[in-house]
DNA sequence: TAGAAAGTGAAGTCTGCACTTGACTATCAT
DNA sequence: ATGATAGTCAAGTGCAGACTTCACTTTCTA
């Protein structure tokens, strides 16, 4: 597979639409677009307890769409930018995919 | 909301996840990226009834992502455009956001 | 025109997973 | 040092949603 589509085939993108496929982890990552923030400071708005957050977090982790490390006695969470990276490369990959098959298509019934 | 963004709020690529967070319809949509099919054709292989996958194809409907149209008794199921293009430049969209916030904090911690 | 094939709608089943509880550790403040 | 705050782990609960069944309609074909 060459180093274009590398991290690209379906498998790699399956836990973005994991992640992202949830309201509650939605709203989480659209949060840390906004700023870095910890899990009490995620999870109170949410009115979710702090165990609950963190095992969002740890998905959004596995997709690469958030990364995080401990401060003192605090996670700080922030967005990881490979797992919007990925995504946007699939859909653009996806779309030409789909695109040059059409043609191809339109090339056989309309002629050339 | 300017032109460029509009159809870009989270809430208008919700449906998006959503059917894409699901592994059954991730197969469906792969499978039709290959080529149109009707229900049968999709459900055979997957092992699941064609009321299953008629549900799911509405999903898929609903995020724009597939369409369809009746031929006869059959039900004819594509890829639709609309829902790579809208996830593409929802991608984009959020990375080049981030991206300006993250270029924001750098210049404020090291200076001009 | 009878039977088969493709699909749809309503209603039910069941399982994965979002979320909680309770017990525990680590860090901070006073 | 003592209590408060932030987080983690293991184990359990409940429900949304994936999937089924059954009854029905429409279209094809022999």
């Amino acid at each position: 597979m060459s180093p274009a589509i590398e991290g690209l085939a379906p498998s790699a993108v399956e836990p973005l639409f994991v992640a992202l496929g949830d309201s509650t982890r939605r709203s989480i990552f659209f949060s840390l677009m906004e700023r870095e923030q910890s899990i009490k400071e995620l999870a109170s708005p949410l009115g979710i307890t702090l165990t609950g957050l963190g095992q969002h977090i740890r998905v959004l982790e596995a997709a690469q769409l958030v990364s995080s490390r401990k401060v003192g006695r605090e996670r700080r969470c922030a967005v990881d930018p490979a797992g919007l990276e990925r995504l946007e490369a699939f859909a653009r990959l996806q779309r030409s995919l789909w695109r040059s098959r059409f043609d191809a298509l339109r090339h056989i019934v309309e002629g050339p």
